[in-house]
DNA sequence: GTCTATACCCGGATAGAC
DNA sequence: GTCTATCCGGGTATAGAC
């Protein structure tokens, strides 16, 4: 029972890797939809059951690879991190560092990003069986937010808010025909600046009012996280 | 070759309106994905071939869905409105007379919805192909704001704002799964609250700098359109 | 122009032999 | 673990009845 779990000779490990890569390879190149099982397989050189054998669906192919981006972000947030940065910047390089792990990845992701909307698809974004990279997502910008210029009580609604203002950001970049997206970096700035401008004014004594309608809000769309 | 654009004998539109009347029930019953073209035939009494002779595809379908929708709404607005409301009461009736009009077909837009991110797919929300159904839609939203209660510059992209705020409790409506969707209208409340009280804010002098973000933002998001 | 019937291709997914 | 064979459904194609 140890053993399926973290195995010790990793050689289902590696071909699972290899076809990852594959799939990849070919989503990169022809597109999501474009890409199938029998192309995947064959790139792997292995025969359709075989690939099925190690990822269940196309679907399974599609929670790795966002596994394996999630892992890549964390790890180029770090590489980029100024720890005595203010918070417009380190928003700023965490919005960077994802447009830019993902900038060869827009035609794909669009097709991915198919499943949004429904809660029924496994792939949804607010599904269940992407709620393990969804919250390591969410904890980049709750970590961020945790800063002094922040008064404590709204760090978590912002955090999260900022989440999915980095969705919305991330939805205008797929559809970004722009060159070198420069519509989206543009986008960014602009979001980066406000927030800059509206935290602190949200922070003053004469926000209260509009402080506790927008936390209200947020409560709703989407309620702190039980622990 | 006027005939092919407005038959004078309704004949094969009646047919038409039957095969959409038989899918949408369909799609009602089973879900989206798992109704078949086969199964839509069927139950219109007609071929495979002769279904595909109407609708050239599922999608095309799903595109006449969405014009009907359109419709309704607009349909449904027009025997809601008061005239002399104020902005709050107009936003509100807006929002819920569109929720109560999907009510019933959560599961199937839940499915549909799936494109949302996708612009190759031809039922992106931001697509060409909806684009024509996406015009009217943000037009309700535009007639809205044009309101006593609100600075005739921002109207536009005020407009354009609360549709894009509305896909976001079309969102949330989807996957509301509490009792009659009671946390959608709790949103939508909370949602409108803060529009009427944000408003009148942005307004004010004082507020200058940060409208000026806000517009900024906007316009990058969703440009004017070109008339 | 409207419709039926049928055979076919393609791709996701599965079964079961080895 | 790996293969071959198979199923299933969306979609196309075609031939022909009326």
């Amino acid at each position: 029972m140890f053993k399926i779990n973290t195995p010790r000779r990793p050689k289902g490990e590696l071909t699972r890797q290899h076809i990852l890569d594959a799939a990849v390879k070919l989503f990169r190149r022809r597109g999501f939809e474009k890409t199938t099982m029998r192309d995947i397989a064959e790139a792997s050189e292995l025969s359709l059951g075989a690939a099925y054998h190690y990822f269940s669906s196309k679907e399974a192919l599609v929670q790795a690879y966002y596994e394996w981006i999630q892992g890549e972000h964390e790890r180029l947030e770090r590489a980029a991190a100024a720890p005595d940065s203010d918070l417009k910047t380190k928003l700023r390089t965490l919005l960077e560092t994802k447009l830019e792990l993902l900038r060869r990845d827009r035609k794909v992701l669009a097709a991915l990003f198919g499943s949004l909307g429904d809660p029924s698809q496994p792939l949804s974004l607010f599904g269940k069986e992407t709620a393990a990279v969804r919250e390591r997502s969410v904890d980049q910008f709750v970590a961020m937010v945790d800063d002094p210029s922040v008064p404590e009580e709204i760090r978590a609604p912002l955090g999260r808010a900022l989440w999915l203002g980095h969705l919305g950001v991330f939805l205008f970049f797929i559809h970004d025909a722009s060159a070198n997206q420069s519509k989206t970096h543009e986008l960014v700035d602009k979001f980066v600046d406000l927030v800059a401008m509206g935290v602190p004014l949200l922070a003053h004594p004469l926000a209260a009012p509009i402080r506790c309608q927008l936390l209200g809000l947020f409560e709703e769309i989407a309620p702190a996280r039980r622990p």
